[in-house]
DNA sequence: TATGAATGAGGTTTCATTCAT
DNA sequence: AATGAATGAAACCTCATTCAT
């Protein structure tokens, strides 16, 4: 792996961060030792220390990485156009596509809840992802789905909850129609 | 003639059951050493492996343990009696109380997902729970608080996911007031 | 290795004490593993870690017990009776017998100059050995072999510093009979 | 035609050792880091493989510059002119200007006593010294200061390890003050 | 000549588990 | 039944050294 372009080492660590995140989603922060994400790049244990000073520092960018996903992609399911309905299914179907990444968001909320540092970026994700949402509300209230009482602000929070909760279902077993199910039935009850 | 011995056997299961409970959701599963759980019992780290064979044995017990809690405490607000509005308090207060112990749930999430298991046995909990949610559903709709066409079973569900999705908020550092709000705001939007 | 007596725990830190004093004034600080350590008493390294808290922690207990014997050796000394010029004799012996150990009392040095915690310890066994020396001092100037306006105490410390120096010689490959023609040279010229 | 590389190399060489002296004696053999060292000159850690095939074998240049640089300045002080008095206080002082590399110093000791090679490489310093010492001590005597009796060269060697004990005394948290008193108590003994 | 990314051996430390008493 | 000393397999991390460019 030679250099010649400056930018190089921000791609190695890109690399790194990209393999990183598919090694920690599927074994969780514990199971996986740096060995397993060495490997994974075809890299010697060593050369991850050249970009990340510790198992926590390479940690703490996955996490970036994985929320920057997350809220990219959720951006453009907000952005997809169509109705307020299929806005809907847009987010449903976009935040249930990645079953097997689902370990992994809960072991950060668990860490998070003893960890304020992480807490903090976490609550900072939502934020971010309640705007998101929020603005659709906006958008489902101008068009008279929804009434003028509401506060969209809340049930943004409220759905975000929501759906949050329809990703342990999913974590814990229960089949995405199920869930699907659910969500329905919820939506209809809101709306 | 070991008569009593069986006996006994399960008050020391018990009590090493319990002193687990504290660690495990105090300081999460891989943090806590066997070492720790022996240290709150006051008894030596070779006496834990009398009863439970591993480490993870013993995670299996304090896990029924723990969702046995739960779901008693649930039961215990269902049939406090009271207005639906009041039950519904109490289901908030009830999960909300004990913010101490969201690390350790979401932890059980995370693993879940990564072992069918164990996810069944999170499922299991989870059906119990449901069903104690539905039999408040079908006493509101019984009061015409809610309409003859939703279906309690999936409306309990998704209340269950509601409520999880909120202890998410708790976990990433929201306080309990911004969540009472929340949690209102969308109530209100389904009754 | 079996318990039954309470004081087990400190003997065996006693052992693992000595067989580290050894390896670490054989091959210094640094060239010394604890697998040296563990090997040396047939024993796993975690057993050392089951007394001591780290490397250097180990290393801190050795130091103690090196200074106590060093302490203890040169009291002896001191205590053998003889003329004064026979006591010098024997300070000088007694100093000079283990040269095997040089190379770990200024490796101390060394560390020391850079780490003021451990120079306040060897300071300290310092005074200790200054007081010793100064009491012979004290003896012989009442013995007139030392003039009434000498002051014992900084003679004692130069003395010391003397001794040092000429470990020095040794530790660089001079041999003993030299570094006695030495050593008897410049007390001549003293006393 | 590799004319003019030559004495390129020799520079770049001296360059690398000038700074690597500078890092061995702040930080001690076992401290520092090849990176330290390239650091410190603004050159690549590859670039000191170039010129020195070992960390050991730059270590091994160090001394030699390092010993030159106490020569050197040992031997201006002998040649300042002055008072025998005046000479021993520049003695004194010179050696004791320098506390800062007073570990590194001793680490060579350290290391000289494991290690015949090197021993050999100090006691030759060593011998450069005694001579300008003894030099002194002869002037001494033909002015007088000294009797006849004296072996100039025993008791050169008996200053130097004089010296040198202070020099630990100075590595050990002592203060010039005190040592300076020391230092002039036993003189006025010799003398 | 110079670079610096990569290597990999080796060190320290932790901890679930075992077993003699 | 209970102890707790001992084990040993990993895990994390460092750093002298190499080598493709």
């Amino acid at each position: 792996m030679p250099r010649v372009v400056p930018e190089y080492k921000e791609q190695a660590k890109g690399r790194i961060v990209q393999a990183a995140l598919e090694v920690f989603r599927k074994k969780g922060y514990y199971a996986t030792t740096m060995d397993d994400v060495a490997e994974r790049i075809g890299v010697s244990k060593g050369a991850l220390y050249l970009y990340f000073k510790s198992k926590e520092d390479l940690y703490k960018s996955i996490l970036n990485a994985s929320f920057q996903d997350m809220t990219d992609s959720l951006r453009s399911a907000a952005s997809s156009g169509g109705t307020p309905a299929q806005t809907c299914e847009a987010f449903f179907d976009n935040l249930t596509r990645d079953t097997a990444s689902l370990g992994h968001s809960f072991e950060v909320i668990s860490e998070a809840s003893r960890n304020p540092a992480l807490a903090k970026v976490v609550k900072d994700y939502y934020r971010d992802t309640t705007e998101v949402i929020e603005e659709c509300m906006k958008e489902l209230r101008k068009e008279g789905a929804l009434g003028k009482e509401v506060d969209t602000h809340l049930l943004a929070q409220g759905l975000i909850a929501f759906f949050d909760g329809l990703m342990i279902c999913l974590a814990v077993g229960f089949e995405r129609p199920e869930v699907r199910k659910i969500f329905a039935e919820l939506m209809k009850a809101i709306m």
